[in-house]
DNA sequence: CCAAGAAGTGAATCAGCATTCACAAAGAAA
DNA sequence: TTTCTTTGTGAATGCTGATTCACTTCTTGG
């Protein structure tokens, strides 16, 4: 046996394959899916078509690593904000407001992510980051019933639309070639939709008072 | 010139066309739109694969037209409800139960209609389609508001939120290869979700009393 | 029955891409 | 430097399934 890697070639290497991984992010903010074919990963990364597969076994598996890493990163936020000091009322809009933000910053990621087709196996791993986030707000709302600030209710199911309130409010404007305004009005009607839907007695803004107008 | 359509040759080309949009529909029902390739719907339909083409310019064109027609028939039950008699809130209610109850009845068919991935065309009428059912719980929210049921709120956003709700709710249980029980309870906790967040002060149910726990 | 046009057939074609592969270039040990 | 191994190349391959098309069969009006 006369190889073994180098320490250098280990980082190169390594290297490699954040690029890989940044450019099909890159195409796919830029263009949806469809932009992104292996070749013009490939190219964008400054890679031969081929060489992409000494680093991911297949097209579906980059993109569901390229997916199941954009939410993970969204979840560390989200867990960061549901965690947090105050009230659970205060938490959860903060929680909505951060997602419904960064995803009209980012409309064609957030669409890909959310929306657009794609194969099957990414269709997966997307299920399951609905399921993660919707977890993030089932520990949430658990914390609000405790507390009393929300009534009882099903939190599993109460969970799940919360993340669909919001995803769905979302498309429409986030959708390839929609039109874009009112995005401030547009995040609190969905905050306020969220607070009234789990119950909340206050605004949970920086010093609120009722929710219910 | 010695040809000219019979009513009966009329009639029979009306009639192919209404099996082939059948047969479509029915793979998809079984399998999703994996299932229903062109080969296969022709063969359901009992003619062969180029005789689509007389009927329809391309497989995407004959997914929206399923795809859409189920939609309107969706549609004019939803409708139905909304301009029934009775208190709005009760009427949502039963617009949320019954596009539930109907999602959980087949699975694989609201799956593909709402989720599954397929081809753009397609999932712009899914879009469309999405938008319209927005329409019919936007004019139930302007009623409601207007008839001191509900609060003031953002209808457009409010409608938006609540089709995503149930949506995304109704999901997770339809995706293939879920476990399917607690129907009643499910259905139950959307409708309740759904009723909080317009700030009904009722329950909609026969003779409800308050939705609040 | 015949001719003209329409509908139906299904094998061949085509297109779009992912994936492979024979080969070349570079890196590591000796 | 030699040799072995890994990494990189990019054209060729292959697959999948929609779409086409030359041809057959049917319908209609005469």
């Amino acid at each position: 046996m006369s190889y073994r890697r180098s320490f250098l070639m280990e980082e190169r290497l390594a290297d490699n394959r954040q690029r890989i991984l940044k450019a099909a992010r890159a195409l796919v903010a830029e263009g949806g899916f469809n932009h992104a074919s292996i070749a013009a990963v490939a190219a964008s990364a400054g890679l031969s078509a081929g060489a992409i597969y000494r680093y991911f076994p297949s097209k579906a598996a980059l993109f569901v690593e390229v997916l199941t890493s954009a939410i993970d990163h969204e979840i560390a936020i989200l867990q960061a904000i549901a965690k947090g000091a105050g009230d659970v009322t205060c938490r959860l809009r903060g929680c909505v407001e951060s997602f419904a933000n960064r995803a009209l910053e980012g409309p064609y990621l957030a669409y890909a992510f959310i929306a657009e087709p794609a194969e099957q196996e990414v269709d997966e791993a997307r299920l399951l980051g609905r399921k993660r986030f919707g977890e993030v707000f089932k520990s949430l709302l658990i914390e609000g019933v405790e507390a009393g600030e929300f009534p009882a209710q099903s939190v599993d199911i109460g969970a799940a639309c919360i993340v669909g309130a919001f995803t769905e409010a979302l498309i429409r404007p986030i959708a390839p070639r929609a039109k874009r305004e009112g995005r401030k009005e547009l995040v609190e009607g969905i905050v306020a939709f969220c607070l009234r839907a789990v119950g909340a007695t206050i605004s949970g803004r920086k010093a609120g008072r009722g929710v219910r107008a």
